[in-house]
DNA sequence: TTACCTCGAGCTCA
DNA sequence: CTCGAGGTAA
C-alpha cells in the first residue's frame, strides 16, 4: 500500500464534488446567462461553501473548471503572448450611415455572388455591435483553457485569469451522451447540451473550440461601479468600453473580479472540423443558437432578416431602441446567413466580404474654437490644430481637432472664437464638422497659414501641386529636430528606451542636443543636471542609448527619416542593397529596382543622400559606434511580369481572386480595379461583366487563366 | 485621438 | 504622491 492511498479522498467526496460543480454551474448558467435564478442565493452560496470545504480537504481534486476558481489566483507579471488559431478580423464598415446603406452591402454582395434582380433575397444576420473588446475564448474537451484578446488580430495577450472571473463565461461546456434526446433533459443540463440539427447531439465535446465575442460592461454596472470608485475615494471612469478594457488589462485579478464585466458571443475561431467529430452547421445563425445551447451568452437581439429592406428595418429598429438597451452599442453587423455561401464570398485582404459593419451616426457636440495652433511635424509639414473648449462627445473629452491643412481649414472656414460641431469620425479621429455662422459675433480673421514657421520663423512654402505647406528651416527648426530624435528613438526604429517628447524636448530646448550623433555623445552631468533626471534616471538613458548601438539596417534606415521611406520601404531598401552605402550612392534607377519603390520614392532617396549634412549624420552615427550587420544584396528575382498592369473579371476555374492577385504580384505585375489604356491584359473567367465588355472596346488583350499561368511561368 | 493600466523613479513632506 | 514613458484598445 502506498503512503497516496492513505490521503486517497472517500470516492463519496469525489462524486459529491463533481455534483456540487455541475449544480453551481447549472445555476450559475441560470442567473448569469439567462437572468433567471433557479436557487435562492443563500442556497448557492451554501453550495459553493461546501464545495470550497471539500476543496480545501482535496485540493488535489480541485479541477480548472470548478467554479470556485473564478476568483482567486495571483497577480500576474504581465499578459503573455497568445498566438490566434484562426486570426480575429476586423469587419468592414460601411460608410453611409443612412438605414439604406445596408442596401449598398446587398447590392455588393449580389453582385459578388453574380445574382440578378430576379433572384430570391440572400438570407442574411443581423446583431448588434456591441460597444466593448473582442475576445477570444478558448475551450479544450470543453473546459475553457485560455481567454485571449484581439491585438493586432494574429498575436493577442492572455487574460483567462481576468475572464474567468465573469460569471456568464462558462468555465466547462457539457455534453450529455450520444442520442440522448435533448427535450428530456432537465433544464440546467439541456443548456449544455452540444447541439446538431435534428435535435441529435454530438457524441463528444469537441476537442477544440474557440468562442469569440465581445466583453463589455453594462451602463448600470458601470454607474454602480463607479458610485463605488467615487465612494471609495478612486477616480471614476469615463465610459464602460474604457472601464471594461481597463478590467481585463488589471494584473490583479482579484481587481478584475469586483469589475462587473459582461459577454456576448457572436461568432467562433477555430473548432474541431465535422471529420473529427466536431459539430456541424449551415448557417451563422445556427450555429449562435448551439452556442446559446452550449451556455454562451448570445444577444436576443440577433435577427436573421431577408434581403435589404429588412436589413434597412433592423438598422431603424436597434437605432430606436439603442437608449434603452441598457448597454452601449455603435452600430449594427450584418452577416451572409449561409455558411457555405460565406465560404465562396471569401476574404479581402484582411476582412471577410461576408460581413459588414455599419455604424450609426456620430454623435456630435457643440463647443467653441479657442485657438488654432499650427504644429510642425519632422518632415516640416504645418498642420494647423483646432484648440477646443472641452467637450464630451462620443464617450470621451475632445479638446483638440485637426484641420489638416489649409484648404480643409479654408473649406470648412474655422476661427478662433466660432462655435463649432465637433464629432468623433470614423473610428477615433475627432473632427470639426462645420461652423455655426450665425453664432459668429464679431468678424473674426479668416485663417491663413503663416508664411513663416511658428517655432523657427523660417520661411513657409507650399509647392506646386501639394497640399501641404512646410518649414523650410530644416535641422534649424527645433521642432523638426525634436520629431526627428523622436522619430530615430521610437521604438521600430532604433529604439532608445525612456527617450520621450518630454525628454526631448528638454535636451533640445538646452542646447544640449542638435543632431542625431549629439545623442551619443551625451555626458552623465549634462544629463543629470536636467528636471525629474536624477542619477539612476540618467544612468538608465545612458544604458539604453549603448543598448541602441547595435541595430539593423532596416531599422536605421527608417530611423533616418527619409520621406516617403517607412518602415516597409526601409527593409525592401536593406534586403535588396545589402549595405548603407550601396543605397547612400545608389543612382535613382537603381532605386527604382526595388520592389514597392517609384519615382517619388527613388528622388526621395537621393535627395536626401545628396544632402552633405545628411551624410555627415551617417558617418558620425557609425563613429559614435552605432552599427548593424550589413549583408550582400539580394540577387534581382525573375520578374515575368514587371510593368504589366492586370485586371481580373469573373471567377477563374482553379484560382480564387486573391490567389490570382498574389501569384502577379510575386511576378512583378500589377492589379488593378478597372480597365483602361494601361492596361496590359484583362484575365476574365465566367460570368465575366462589364470589365470584358471594357477591355474589348478598348483593345486590351484578354486571358484565360490557362494564358495567365503560362505567362506566370515566364512564357511571353 | 483619448483613456486606461503598469512601471520606475523623482519630488515632497513628515 | 506625481510624473513620464511605454503599451494596448477602439
Amino acid at each position: 500500500m502506498s503512503t497516496l492511498d492513505l490521503f486517497a479522498p472517500e470516492p463519496d467526496d469525489t462524486a459529491r464534488m463533481a455534483q456540487l460543480r455541475q449544480s453551481l454551474h447549472a445555476h450559475g448558467h441560470s442567473y448569469y446567462v439567462l437572468d433567471a435564478p433557479t436557487v435562492p442565493d443563500a442556497e448557492y452560496d451554501r453550495l459553493f461553501r461546501e464545495l470550497q470545504a471539500l476543496e480545501a480537504r482535496h485540493p488535489e481534486l480541485i479541477t480548472p473548471d470548478s467554479p470556485t476558481q473564478r476568483v482567486g489566483g495571483k497577480p500576474l507579471d504581465g499578459f503573455a503572448p497568445v498566438r490566434h488559431a484562426v486570426p480575429m478580423l476586423s469587419i468592414r464598415t460601411e460608410t453611409d450611415t443612412e438605414a439604406s446603406g445596408a442596401e449598398n452591402f446587398d447590392a455588393r454582395i449580389r453582385r459578388e455572388l453574380g445574382l440578378g434582380p430576379s433572384d430570391p433575397a440572400i438570407d442574411y444576420v443581423a446583431e448588434p455591435k456591441f460597444d466593448g473588446l473582442a475576445m477570444s475564448l478558448r475551450y479544450q474537451q470543453g473546459v475553457l483553457v485560455q481567454a485571449a484578446t484581439r491585438g493586432d488580430g494574429e498575436v493577442g495577450e492572455d487574460v483567462t485569469q481576468n475572464i474567468r472571473t465573469l460569471g456568464q463565461i462558462p468555465l466547462r461546456i457539457v455534453a450529455p451522451a450520444l442520442g440522448t434526446d435533448v427535450s428530456s433533459l432537465p433544464p440546467e443540463v439541456a443548456h449544455f447540451a452540444l447541439g446538431r440539427p435534428g435535435g441529435e447531439t454530438c457524441p463528444s465535446v469537441p476537442a477544440v473550440l474557440e468562442v469569440r465575442g465581445e466583453v463589455y460592461m453594462r451602463r448600470d454596472d458601470f454607474e454602480a461601479l463607479n458610485d463605488r470608485q467615487r465612494l471609495a475615494g478612486q477616480k471614476c471612469f469615463v465610459n464602460p468600453r474604457n472601464a471594461a478594457a481597463g478590467a481585463v488589462r488589471q494584473l490583479d485579478p482579484a481587481i478584475a473580479a469586483q469589475r462587473p464585466l459582461s459577454f456576448y458571443a457572436y461568432g467562433l475561431g477555430a473548432v474541431t472540423p465535422p471529420e473529427a467529430g466536431g459539430p456541424v452547421w449551415q448557417s451563422h445563425f445556427e450555429m449562435m443558437q448551439a452556442l446559446k445551447r452550449w451556455g454562451f451568452p448570445v444577444s436576443e437581439l440577433v435577427k436573421q432578416a431577408q434581403g435589404a429592406p429588412e436589413l434597412v428595418a433592423y438598422y431603424a429598429a436597434i437605432g430606436q431602441q439603442r437608449d434603452g438597451l441598457g448597454f452601449d452599442i455603435d452600430g449594427v453587423v450584418y452577416k451572409v446567413n449561409s455558411l457555405a455561401l460565406q465560404r465562396q464570398l471569401g476574404f479581402v485582404t484582411r476582412e471577410p466580404r461576408w460581413a459588414v459593419a455599419h455604424k450609426f451616426p456620430a454623435q456630435e457636440m457643440l463647443t467653441t474654437v479657442l485657438a488654432i495652433d499650427v504644429q510642425v511635424g519632422r518632415t516640416g509639414k504645418l498642420t494647423p490644430v483646432a484648440k477646443l473648449a472641452p467637450v464630451f462627445v462620443g464617450g470621451v473629452t475632445v479638446t483638440n481637432a485637426t484641420l489638416h491643412n489649409e484648404d480643409e481649414a479654408r473649406r470648412k472656414d474655422v476661427r478662433v472664437g466660432d462655435t463649432v460641431i465637433v464629432r468623433r469620425a470614423g473610428d477615433v479621429i475627432p473632427e470639426v464638422v462645420s461652423v455655426l455662422l450665425d453664432k459668429r459675433l464679431d468678424e473674426p480673421a479668416v485663417f491663413t497659414m503663416p508664411r513663416q514657421c511658428p517655432v523657427c520663423g523660417s520661411a513657409a512654402v507650399r509647392e506646386e501641386g501639394e497640399a501641404d505647406y512646410r518649414c523650410t528651416g530644416g535641422l534649424f527648426c527645433s521642432a523638426q529636430r525634436k520629431q526627428s530624435l523622436l522619430h530615430f528613438a521610437q521604438r521600430r526604429a532604433v529604439e532608445v528606451e525612456g527617450l520621450g517628447d518630454k525628454l526631448v524636448d528638454q535636451l533640445v530646448d538646452a542646447g544640449i542636443i542638435n543632431t542625431l550623433p549629439d545623442l551619443y555623445r551625451l555626458g552623465f552631468t549634462a544629463l543629470a543636471k536636467l528636471a525629474r533626471m536624477a542619477d539612476k534616471s540618467a544612468q538608465n538613458i545612458l544604458d539604453a542609448l549603448e543598448k541602441s548601438k547595435q541595430t539593423t539596417l532596416p531599422r536605421f534606415l527608417f530611423g533616418l527619416g527619409i520621406r516617403h521611406v517607412g518602415e516597409a520601404t526601409a527593409k525592401a531598401l536593406a534586403r535588396h542593397f545589402g549595405k548603407l552605402d550601396a543605397i547612400m550612392d545608389a543612382p535613382e534607377e537603381a532605386l527604382l529596382a526595388v520592389a514597392d519603390v517609384g519615382p517619388i520614392v527613388a528622388k526621395s532617396i537621393r535627395t536626401f543622400f545628396d544632402q552633405a549634412h545628411n551624410r555627415e549624420v551617417v558617418e558620425q552615427l557609425r563613429a559614435c559606434g552605432v552599427t548593424w550587420p550589413e549583408g550582400e544584396p539580394a540577387p534581382v528575382a525573375a520578374q515575368p511580369l514587371s510593368g504589366q498592369t492586370f485586371v481580373l473579371t469573373g471567377t477563374l476555374p482553379t484560382l480564387g481572386r486573391e490567389e490570382a492577385k498574389a501569384l502577379i504580384e510575386a511576378a512583378g505585375g500589377k492589379v488593378a480595379g478597372s480597365v483602361s489604356k494601361k492596361t496590359s491584359f484583362v484575365v476574365a473567367g465566367a460570368e465575366a461583366g462589364s470589365k470584358l465588355d471594357k477591355a474589348r472596346e478598348l483593345g486590351v488583350a484578354v486571358l484565360d487563366e490557362a494564358q495567365l499561368k503560362e505567362l506566370l511561368d515566364g512564357g511571353a
